[in-house]
DNA sequence: ATACACGCGCTTTTT
DNA sequence: GCGCGTGTAT
């Protein structure tokens, strides 16, 4: 048993600096742990010490540890700050991102789920074409049902461990009914670009330990811990594996905090967390209150916001770094004003005791970010955007990436899709879908079919070169009869007009050569090759202006550099290797560690996700208002509500010394001035908490409040004081700024609101709102 | 096959 | 208010 394992002596300095639950969090190595930390609660710092300690005083062997935490940055950070304690032998502790690791372990057991090793992984634009194909495929109505909404539905289900047939069973309603058949297809499309999903990742990984008894028993046996980070944030996938690797032994740590739970629209499952002890009864719980991080008034303020939630643990952050200085609310006109305040702020803040590095503003949606950014400019003040159009996703960056893949994988439909024409070959859509007619009639799979039709040309054109002919007869050979020449041979003529099929044979015989190049040289030569085959440069400065293709064709020589750090490699694995670690890893890491980093001496303009796990010595938080957080989005549901609290609060706590809240009195949105009352969240907070400087918002009502009466009531600050006989009437016009035009069906009293029922035009169908908060307008 | 115009529909995005 | 995808004109 592992709980008879005594400490070694020498390893005590990993208990010594450490606070009594934490010290209890690291020493607890045996059976289920379940360690509820709080944000700033030092919680990196428990686990590492835990790894250290299971191996230097346990004498656990590393590579029986698997630690998974959900970004490369936190694995990075998590085996750096390990190494510190363990030297070398923190490299064969098993530790990375969820995905990795089961990338991995598929690449390893491929052959046994009838997957080829060089199986590609498809990233998010990769997926929409396949989920679009899926729908063509089963007819449905891509106008109707968005293939944003079906993929999110597939990978839901994915995520639950949830099959095409099992889906296709419980079926209640005809969506869903949709949804089954799209993801059958969409599953088989997948399998015949010898490719996986994400999702896939995790999902297959669970199917082949499940289905696999002997393999299952195997990693069993192995992993005698389990350690879990961000286990607020996991999946039901993601836990299913986690109980998985832990079944034989049972000692599975956990950390999180259900309090920073907010990516339950990414299939996260806050219940993971909640019910841990349920599943594991004989759980140790380990509460981590003490922060290192903020102010206690900035605690206490945000634990004024938690507190609101339903779905939580009871935990109460205290410091002892002192009260601070006080919260700033800070109410502007509109979100220019609101950005030239904290403009102005950032001026003052870094006359005085801050860097801009020691500065984030945090907004809840990504456009919030341009009027920041056009009062930063105007009051120059460098500023780092966090988020935007990421590396890995520019055109540029894609269609490179996407010949590379073509390279490791002939058979990625989806990669082939994206470059055959680019540069432009003269192969359109036409083409393409007759070479996709042809390919299905003959039953081979695009590439094979491409590949006859370049037998077929070489025939035609240049019948067998001489040389490999001679050769071949006078080694006594007969010339090797590939698969593509005999299916040639009795193929029948291809379909295609004479221009497209030179086009296609052409581009052909570069992928074979490319594949033959890169079989025997480093990744660089193999970027280099297609840059100089496809006259990449050409074609992007054929394509953009001077300064934009410039821009691409720097960002080509970046992918350059990053391939380059493969060229170590055997070649025979160098592309594999280099093309998982893209599709896995998010430059969100390398991004927000230069923004985080204080090199960069800019302030951070960063969305308030993915603010998530850093800090700052000042934050501001904008659009502090009903509609934007919590998002409009989230109000007719209860859980969503209580997510856009926990986000609230997570932005909070990313504070250290200084925190400000604003909000604007008035909006531009998606080209609509509206009003936003005050969020819902500033009203939990204790007014003695806050400083006001609010001594604008009367004034701004006086001068708006118009013969409307709508308008009347929205402007006031507090609740609202709605008459008691309904606003609207049925059948009444109305705008709503982001639901568009639609018809009043019905309007309530209810207490001190009114409920109204809007039938808004287009997709939306229709929405019951609560009067107080929507921005009505009568047309 | 490509070039532009029009209209539609809009959170968040660890892998 | 803007980007993207579809549709029509060259």
């Amino acid at each position: 048993m592992t709980s008879s394992y005594e400490p070694r002596t020498g390893a005590e300095h990993l208990l010594a600096d450490l606070n009594p639950p934490q010290r209890e969090a690291v020493a607890t190595i045996a059976g289920p742990l379940l360690i509820l930390a709080g944000p700033g609660s030092g919680k990196t710092r428990v686990i590492t010490h835990h790894i250290a300690y299971l191996v230097d005083a346990v004498g656990v062997a590393p590579w029986r540890i698997v630690a998974v935490t959900f970004t490369n940055k936190a694995a990075r950070e998590m085996r750096t700050r390990v190494a510190a304690h363990l030297a070398d032998a923190a490299n064969d502790v098993v530790l990375g991102t969820f995905h990795s690791i089961c990338a991995r372990f598929l690449r390893t057991e491929a052959e046994r789920i009838g997957l080829s090793r060089s199986f590609n992984i498809f990233d998010d634009a990769d997926q929409m074409a396949v989920v679009k194909r899926a729908a063509e495929d089963s007819n449905v109505d891509l106008k109707r049902y968005k293939e944003r909404m079906l993929l999110g539905s597939i990978s839901h289900a994915k995520s639950e461990l949830v099959s095409p047939d099992e889906y296709a069973r419980n079926a209640r309603d005809y969506y869903a009914e949709v949804v089954a058949r799209v993801y059958a297809r969409y599953d088989e499309l997948l399998a015949a670009n010898n490719a996986l999903d994400f999702d896939d990742l995790l999902l297959r990984a669970v199917e082949m330990l499940r289905d696999n008894t002997e393999l299952r028993e195997k990693y069993q046996e192995r992993f005698l811990h389990v350690v879990v980070d961000e286990f607020q944030d996991t999946n039901i996938a993601q836990y299913e594996l986690a109980k998985l690797w832990a079944g034989k032994h049972r000692n599975i740590a956990v950390v999180g905090d259900p309090d920073q739970s907010i990516y339950s629209w990414r299939s996260a499952d806050i219940r993971n967390i909640l019910n841990f002890e349920r599943d594991f009864p004989d759980a140790k719980v380990v509460l981590l209150e003490q922060n290192y991080r903020s102010t206690q008034n900035i605690l206490d303020a945000a634990h004024a916001v938690i507190a609101g939630s339903r779905q939580r643990k009871e935990k109460s952050l205290w410091t002892d770094a002192g009260e601070g200085e006080p919260v700033v609310l800070y109410e502007a006109y509109d979100e220019q004003e609101e950005a030239d305040f904290v403009a102005s702020e950032v001026q003052a803040l870094t006359r005085e005791e801050l860097r801009y590095s020691d500065i984030a503003v945090m907004y809840r949606t990504n456009a919030q970010s341009r009027a920041l950014e056009e009062a930063f400019i105007r009051a120059r003040i460098p500023y780092q955007l966090i988020g935007g159009t990421r590396f890995y996703e520019r055109r540029e960056v894609k269609d490179i990436l996407a010949y590379m893949r073509l390279v490791q994988n002939p058979y990625d439909q989806v990669a082939f899709g994206r470059i055959v024409n680019v540069p432009g070959r003269g192969v359109g859509a036409k083409t393409l879908s007759e070479l996709e007619r042809w390919a299905g009639q003959l039953d081979v799979p695009v590439w094979n079919a491409l590949q006859i039709i370049a037998e077929q040309e070489k025939a035609r054109t240049a019948p067998v070169p001489d040389n490999v002919r001679l050769f071949e007869e006078a080694a006594g050979r007969r010339p090797p009869a590939s698969l593509p020449a005999q299916l040639a041979q009795r193929a029948g003529k291809h379909p295609l007009g004479s221009r497209q099929a030179r086009a296609l044979a052409e581009f052909s015989r570069m992928v074979d050569e490319l594949v033959e190049l890169s079989s025997k040289n480093t990744l660089s030569t193999l970027l280099d090759a297609i840059l100089e085959r496809t006259a990449y440069r050409r074609y992007l400065f054929d394509e953009f202006d001077e300064p934009e293709a410039e821009e691409r064709w720097a960002n080509v020589g970046e992918l350059r550099n990053v391939a380059a750090e493969y060229d170590g490699l055997d070649p025979s694995r160098a592309l594999v290797a280099f093309l998982e670690d893209v599709a896995l890893i998010s430059d969100a890491d390398t991004i927000s560690e230069e923004a985080a980093g204080e090199a960069s001496g800019r302030v951070t303009l960063i969305t308030l996700h993915s603010a998530k796990g850093l800090e700052y010595p000042a934050v501001f938080m904008t659009a502090m208002e009903e509609g934007v957080l919590p998002h409009i989005r989230s109000f007719d549901d209860p859980a969503s509500l209580e997510e856009e609290r926990r986000l609230c609060y997570v932005g909070m706590t990313r504070a250290k010394r200084r925190l400000y809240l604003v909000r604007a009195f008035r909006r531009h949105t998606m080209g609509m001035s509206q009003h936003n009352p005050p969020s819902r969240f500033l009203r939990d907070i204790p007014p003695e908490l806050l400083a006001q400087r609010q001594h604008v918002a009367d004034e701004y009502e006086a001068v708006e409040r118009g013969p409307s009466r709508m308008r009347e009531s929205f402007a006031r600050d507090d609740r609202p004081t709605m008459p008691d006989t309904a606003l609207f009437t049925g059948g009444e016009r109305v705008r709503h700024p982001h639901f568009g035009e639609g018809i009043v069906v019905s309007c309530q009293v209810i207490g001190d609101d009114q409920e109204v029922t809007v039938a808004f035009k287009g997709a939306f169908g229709m929405k019951k709102l609560m009067l107080s908060f929507a921005p009505l307008e009568r047309l």
